[in-house]
Formats: C-alpha cells, sequence, structure tokens
RNA sequence: GGGUGGUUAACUCAGUUGGUCAGAGUACCUCGCUUACAUCGAGGAAGCCGUAGGUUCGAGUCCUACACCACCCACCA
C-alpha cells in the first residue's frame, strides 16, 4: 500500500469493479450475496433517481444524490433486494430555453422552423450531450442499475403518458377551456401558477380619469396598465364605498375609444386603494376575469399571442406594451384624461420563474385536468401517514396545497415535449387557426379553411408550426393520425405530467416484472422546491391509477449553498463545480463533506472546499490505519484469528462495546434519518476512539497477534458502517486487506452487535 | 396580507423526553518531521446559546413578546 491514498485511481479502479461483477443490479448483488453465504432476505427496497436533465452537467445540489446512495447501500448490505432506478428528464421547457439561446446566437430563432424539425433538432442536441449526467453521477459512486436508465422520451414512457392521459379524458377528468393563463409572450408558452413568481418592481401609477356619461362629472381609475384601457368593459366600486352611490347604475365613456362603460359594484374592489374605483379588464387580468364572470361582462383583449398590440389598440397597433404605455399616457395627457402620476409606485410584477419576463394573463384555450377528486385521495393517504415526511412542516406544506390547488393546466406551446395525443379534424372546423411554414420557409397564419384555397393539406401539415382549435371545437383522442383530414394538436404536455408518473413509467406500470416486485418504491429524496411540482403529482397520478401511494419515504434535503450560505450564482461567481472536488479530493470526500459535514434536513446546506478536504485527510487517516495493520502483519507474519476464537483481556472488550455501540447508535440514526450524526459517530470512534487511543495502546501491548486481530476486526466492521458513505475508499482498503476470496465491501454483511457475555 | 425555517466559538453546524449540554469539524496558537498517517500527533485559546420577560428547585432546551436573516404562499388595480 502506498503511504497516501490516490482517490483518482482507487475511485475508477472500484467503480469498474462493482460494474464488472454487475452489484448494481438487484438481481446481481442478491445472487451474489446468495452463493457468498451472506445474508438474504426475500424484502425488496427501491429508490427512484430524480431524472436530472439528461443534457447538462452535473451542478453542486446533484451531490445531494448520495443521500439516495446511502440509503440504496445500507438496505443492499441489510439483504434487501435493492434497486436504485437510475433516469434522465427531458426537461421540456428548460431544454428547449437552453437550445432557443444558442440557435439566437446563430441568428435564427424557434420561429424559423416547423415543429417536427425542431423537435428533432432539440433531441439530437440533448443526446449529443445525454451521458454527461450519468457519466458524473457515477463519478459520484452512485450504485444505481444502470442496465435500467430509463429517459423521459423514451417510447415506454410515452405510451404509458398516454394511457393515462386516455384514461383521464373516459373518466371526464380532462376538458379544455377558455381560461386565463400565465402567457409568455416572449418564450410562447403559458406557465402553470408554480412557474410565475412576483418580482419587486417600481413602475408608475396612473390616475385616469374617465368621464360619467352625460355629466360633467369623471371618475378617477389607478392602474399601472394604462395600455389595456382599450380592453375596459366596466368599472367597478366597493357596495359600502359611500363615495360612488350616487353613480352606481350609470356609464362612463372610456377615454381612448369612447365605449361606454358600466358602473358595477363588486366586493373585491378595495375602497382604500387608489381612488377605489377600479377598471375592469377581464382580458388582461386576473381578477377582472373573475369579476367578469360575476358580472357576466365581455371578455376583450389588446395584446395578441405576438406580445404586439392589436388591431383593437387603434393608436398603438402592433407595439408592444411597454412603448405602447408611453404614447397611451401622451394621449391621455393631451386629452386631459390624467389626473396625476405616481412614478414610485412598488408592486409585484408577474414573471416566468427562468427568465423573469413578463407574464401576459391572457384568455386562451387551455387543457385542464379536474383535481378535485385526485386531491382528495392523496389529502387522504397523507393524512392517514402512509407516507412518512420525517419533517412535519413538509407534510402540514403538501397538505396545505393540496387543499388549495386548483385545476391543472397541463398543456404547453413548447415543441420539446411529449405531443398531446389530440386530432382536430379540419373539415368540420374551418375557422382552426394555423401557423406553417411553407417549403420557401416562409410562415403564413390563418384560417385553415382559407389557407387550404391556397396550399394543400400535406404542405400544411408537413411545415406546421402552431395549431389554435376554437373552444368547443371536436376532437378525437388517438396516438395516430385517425385520417388525412386530422391535424394534430401542437401543444405538448406539461413536463410535469410526465414526470408526476415517473414511478410507474420508470418501473413499467401496469404490468412489468419490476412493477410487480419494487412498487410502491421505499425511500425518495428531493429538495423542497420541487415539493408541489413533483412528489405531490406523483402522489396524485400513482393514486388515481393504482389506489397506492408511489412511495412509502420522503425526504427532503435544503439547497445547497456556498460556505457562507449564499445561493450559489453565476453572477456572484461562487459556484463550485462538483467535478472539481471530485477531483481534488475525491468523491468519497465530496460525499461526506455534505452528509456529515452539514445537515441536509435544513433548509440549507453550507458546502465548502475546507469541509470537503477534511473528509479526505479522514480518508488518508483510515487508509493509514489499514496500513498499519499491514505492515505488522507483514512483518511478524501475523494470521488474525476470528473474534469467537480470540481470548479477549479488558482492552480489547472495552473496544468491542465500544464497536458495539456504535452499531447501535449508527443503526438508530439512520432509521431516524439522521444521516449527519450517523456520520459523525463513525468518524469520531474510527480517528479518535480507534486510532488516538487502541492503536496507540497496541504499539505497546506485547500480545501483538491478539490486539491486531481485535483490531482488524474492529476496524473492518467500522468499513462496513462508512461504506455508504464513502463507498470508494472502503472499497478500496477492503480490496488490499481482505483477500481476493472475499466479497466486495459493496454487498458484504451490515455489522451487528457481538455477544460479549462470559 | 398569511405562513415556515433560522439566530449557539472567527466560519459551518450538533445539542432528539428541561438536570455532566456548553459540543464537533474547519480556521487559529504552542510544541513535536516519534518507522501507519505532517492529508499527522500532543496540547491550548475561543461562546452573556439573538433580545426582553415568564414557568421551574433547575432553561440553548418549555411559554410569551420583540428584533434581525432566509424562504414559501397569496397579490390591492
Amino acid at each position: 500500500m502506498n503511504k497516501n491514498y490516490n482517490h483518482v485511481k482507487a475511485e475508477e479502479e472500484i467503480y469498474k469493479l462493482w460494474e464488472k461483477y454487475g452489484l448494481f443490479s438487484p438481481e446481481g448483488s442478491f445472487s451474489y450475496r446468495k452463493k457468498a453465504g451472506l445474508n438474504t432476505r426475500e424484502e425488496t427496497f427501491c429508490v427512484l433517481m430524480p431524472p436530472p436533465n439528461a443534457n447538462a452537467p452535473l451542478h453542486c445540489g446533484h451531490v445531494t444524490y448520495t443521500i439516495q446512495d446511502l440509503v440504496a447501500r445500507v438496505k443492499r448490505m441489510r439483504g434487501y433486494k435493492t434497486l436504485y432506478l437510475p433516469g434522465t428528464d427531458h426537461a421540456g421547457f428548460e431544454t428547449q430555453v437552453v437550445y432557443e439561446r444558442k440557435l439566437k446566437k446563430g441568428g435564427k430563432s424557434r420561429l424559423d422552423f416547423d415543429k417536427d424539425t425542431l423537435f428533432t433538432e432539440i433531441l439530437n442536441f440533448v443526446e449529443e450531450n445525454s451521458d454527461l449526467a450519468i457519466d458524473q453521477l457515477k463519478k459520484l459512486g452512485m450504485s444505481a442499475d444502470w442496465s435500467r436508465t430509463v429517459f423521459m422520451l423514451e417510447d415506454k414512457v410515452v405510451e404509458t403518458v398516454y394511457d393515462t392521459f386516455e384514461k383521464m379524458h373516459e373518466d371526464g377528468l380532462i376538458y379544455r377551456d377558455n381560461y386565463m393563463v400565465n402567457y409568455s409572450t416572449f418564450h410562447g408558452t403559458t406557465f402553470s401558477n408554480l412557474e410565475t413568481t412576483h418580482k419587486e418592481t417600481i413602475s408608475p401609477l396612473y390616475y385616469v380619469k374617465y368621464k360619467v356619461k352625460g355629466e360633467e362629472d369623471h371618475v378617477t381609475v389607478a392602474t399601472v396598465r394604462p395600455e389595456t384601457i382599450y380592453a375596459d368593459v366596466a368599472i367597478a366600486v366597493n357596495p359600502n364605498d359611500s363615495r360612488y352611490d350616487n353613480l352606481i347604475g350609470k356609464k362612463v365613456i372610456n377615454p381612448l375609444n369612447g365605449g361606454e362603460l358600466p358602473i358595477i359594484e363588486d366586493g373585491f374592489v378595495d375602497a382604500e386603494f387608489g381612488t377605489g374605483a377600479l377598471k375592469i379588464t377581464p382580458g388582461h387580468d386576473f381578477n377582472d376575469y373573475k369579476i367578469g364572470e360575476r358580472h357576466e361582462l365581455p371578455v376583450l383583449t389588446v395584446i395578441g399571442l405576438d406580445g404586439k398590440m392589436t388591431e383593437a389598440a387603434k393608436e398603438v397597433e402592433g407595439m408592444y406594451p411597454k412603448p405602447a404605455r408611453r404614447k397611451v399616457v401622451e394621449i391621455l395627457e393631451r386629452a386631459g384624461a390624467l389626473e396625476k402620476t405616481d412614478e414610485n409606485y412598488e408592486h409585484g410584477l408577474l414573471v416566468d420563474y427562468k427568465d423573469g419576463r413578463p407574464i401576459e394573463p391572457l384568455p386562451l384555450p387551455n387543457w385542464f385536468i379536474k383535481m378535485e377528486g385526485l386531491t382528495q385521495k392523496a389529502i387522504k393517504s397523507i393524512e392517514n401517514g402512509e407516507i412518512d415526511f420525517y419533517l412535519p412542516r413538509w407534510k402540514r406544506e403538501i397538505l396545505r396545497w393540496l387543499k388549495e390547488i386548483q385545476d391543472w393546466p397541463v398543456s404547453r406551446q413548447i415543441v420539446f415535449g411529449i405531443e398531446m395525443p389530440i386530432w382536430y379534424p379540419i373539415k368540420k372546423i374551418p375557422n382552426l387557426r394555423v401557423t406553417f411554414i411553407d417549403n420557401k420557409g416562409i410562415s403564413h397564419e390563418g384560417k385553415i379553411g382559407e389557407l387550404l384555397e391556397e396550399y394543400s393539406i400535406d404542405a400544411i401539415k408537413a411545415g406546421i408550426q402552431r395549431v389554435i382549435a376554437p373552444l368547443g371545437a371536436p376532437y378525437v383522442v388517438s396516438r395516430k393520425s385517425p385520417g388525412r383530414d386530422f391535424i394534430r394538436e401542437t401543444d405538448t404536455f406539461d413536463t410535469w405530467f410526465s414526470s408526476g408518473q415517473w414511478p410507474l413509467t420508470t418501473l413499467g406500470f401496469p404490468d412489468n416484472e419490476d412493477f410487480l416486485e419494487y412498487f410502491p418504491t421505499d425511500f425518495m429524496d428531493t429538495m423542497w422546491d420541487i415539493l408541489f411540482f413533483w412528489i405531490a403529482r406523483m402522489i396524485i397520478m400513482s393514486l388515481y391509477l393504482t389506489d397506492e401511494v408511489p412511495f412509502k419515504n420522503v425526504y427532503i434535503h435544503g439547497a445547497i449553498t456556498d460556505e457562507k450560505g449564499r445561493k450559489m450564482s453565476k453572477s456572484k461567481g461562487n459556484v463550485i463545480d462538483p467535478m472539481d472536488l471530485v477531483y481534488k479530493y475525491g468523491a468519497d470526500a465530496l460525499r461526506m463533506g455534505l452528509l456529515v459535514g452539514g445537515n441536509t434536513l435544513a433548509k440549507n446546506t453550507a458546502l465548502s472546499e475546507n469541509k470537503v478536504r477534511g473528509y479526505r485527510n479522514f480518508a488518508n487517516k483510515i487508509w493509514n490505519m489499514a496500513r498499519f495493520m499491514e505492515m505488522y502483519r507483514e512483518e511478524e507474519s501475523l494470521i488474525y484469528q476470528s473474534i469467537e476464537d480470540i481470548d479477549l483481556d479488558k482492552e480489547d472488550r472495552e473496544i468491542l462495546e465500544e464497536l458495539n455501540n456504535l452499531i447501535r447508535s449508527v443503526n438508530n440514526e439512520l432509521e431516524k434519518y439522521r444521516i449527519s450524526d450517523a456520520g459523525e459517530a463513525i468518524y469520531q470512534f474510527m480517528w479518535h476512539t480507534v486510532a488516538d487511543q487502541y492503536i496507540e495502546e497496541i504499539k505497546e501491548r506485547k500480545d501483538k497477534e491478539r490486539a491486531l486481530s481485535v483490531l482488524y476486526y474492529v476496524y473492518t466492521e467500522c468499513l462496513k458502517l462508512l461504506h455508504p458513505f464513502m463507498p470508494f475508499v472502503t472499497e478500496k482498503i477492503w480490496q488490499e486487506i481482505a483477500g481476493k476470496d472475499a466479497p466486495p465491501l459493496i454487498i458484504s454483511d451490515w455489522p451487528s452487535e457481538i455477544s460479549l457475555d462470559g
């Protein structure tokens, strides 16, 4: 053995060894254990890997995957038939955004391609880099069964997703509705509520005067969006606001287009805010939409899907809302309709989570899933304790969300995703709006009935970019084209619709052997940020399809921050590449830095190079403990006795007793997922008890053979306990000292206490 | 507006039913290159456990209020 442990060489060598013996597959490790006479039990244990993006390198957050790996390794050593099932995600929207940025550099945009071409190009892009994440996960030591790797867009996943959609459709859970959606004109797609956020912004608040019809009087309304005045349909005041009593039932004149707007009463209006009068614009505001519904007001829009003001916005047609706003303000000012402007009004601007670009609330036909019945089941299961969340607060959080949940808009207007199995009969829908690229590369948009006069149906379908069917249009649910006169819905499924079925699709619901054997799974770990997005959806979907929860334990870990507890971000320049640390200090050290150096259950966990370096030193320490034993073994030709045969003296008994205590407390802590406590205990015992005390004593002892036999026993039991934390160095040492015939450490029996009676 | 988490040594954090609970790692200081390891060893300094009250024989630990930090949900134009 070398004086220093070489993690770079050893980690590569050891990972190959595990792969060579096929020990990551449950069958492989199970049969090896059986053959070697190790403990086996008939129970299975399954951990699903949250699929990382197929095409992106890992970031520090992915180091938390070592939590799953640790849990899987412990169970494997305990004799469970253990499956750690990996996969990768297409990350539809995320990937498309990355690809679009790439296109932009080449002077192009998504709008230059028909949808099938764009999809293929993005898929190729993903495939070029698809092994990146997997290779890096291997470097971290993940003991996942890569032969079972599932990619989110592969056929069996897509087929299951379609099965589910068809079932939901038959069950009447799918509907299409004109609904206020979070539309990003920049990205060209809608977002769910979870994918939007409010950004503190300072914008001018304009006080606009609306003249009362037939009177000299006027009503003043405060708004940050005067450009939408064209789409106003009413003015609302609070019923208890006596200031406006005399105006109820009267009408005001729209200062921009001269239209007549009724003055209505609605309890939503806050009399304290602004002037107490609110302009109602159902086409461009969520609350106004609801108020409009209550009062049966029309829905007008003046902003198109392209983000530009429409024809209805007369003077500012074709402009983007911001410049349009400036121009409208000028117009209002000139007309004397602008009372005043509060330049420093602070408010929350609705933006998308990805780029922080403004969200335009727009009424748009979308596909929805009725959630009420689905969530009831989930709420019940969680309340019954069928899933252990470990920390009560996550259970509370998920229940709160489930109880407030609204219907789920599952259609996205992006190309890179699973296409919806929906087809429209074009003959029956002449006003179906279609955008397509002709063979000269020119884009056309219009009603299908009119386009067909000029272009053939096949030409249109070949260049299709987007289809928007009017509300109530007939459609057919089908995976394949029902005929030449049908055109496919261009919307794709929300990524979370497919990943929400991950436990089912990966295992092969409904009848695959793996599904029958491993579902429901046992352990799920993610960060709290996708508790609603993913965990909740998986629970809902599993209960819907199988009546069972998808997993029994949910471990929610915190965000990985830099050493000062700050979020890692490119702009702050504090991003750590986990692979750098793996290279510098070893995957074991990195794993320990996270699992033991911090508390992964906290909201945040700080990761620092210092910590990792400390655990690299620990790896070297235990390496040298082995060297110490090997040195004596060789020099004095010792043959270790098995622990049962040793006539123990007092010091031996003491150390063995302490080992028993360690095993007990490690089991205890792991049982409660107190991972860092378990790791800390092993660390302390090996370094400060075994090395600093027991080994130092041995140097003085005369009965070296006996003492070293005890030491060997204690030390190797510690290696086993430590293995799930630091799989590489422990296995490497084991390979050096245990002899060629010993089964690899990864599948050796988990330590149990020994009897010290008599 | 509603809610959650946090505030313990210079830094990152433990401290699980109130009574060796004032701890660990890193950093720091002193000494030591002693044939397992200097990626080491021996030793050391270091904290009014956020603030103010309260319960108790006894409180980082329970209660109340407050302050500050971080985050989540909702969004009043």
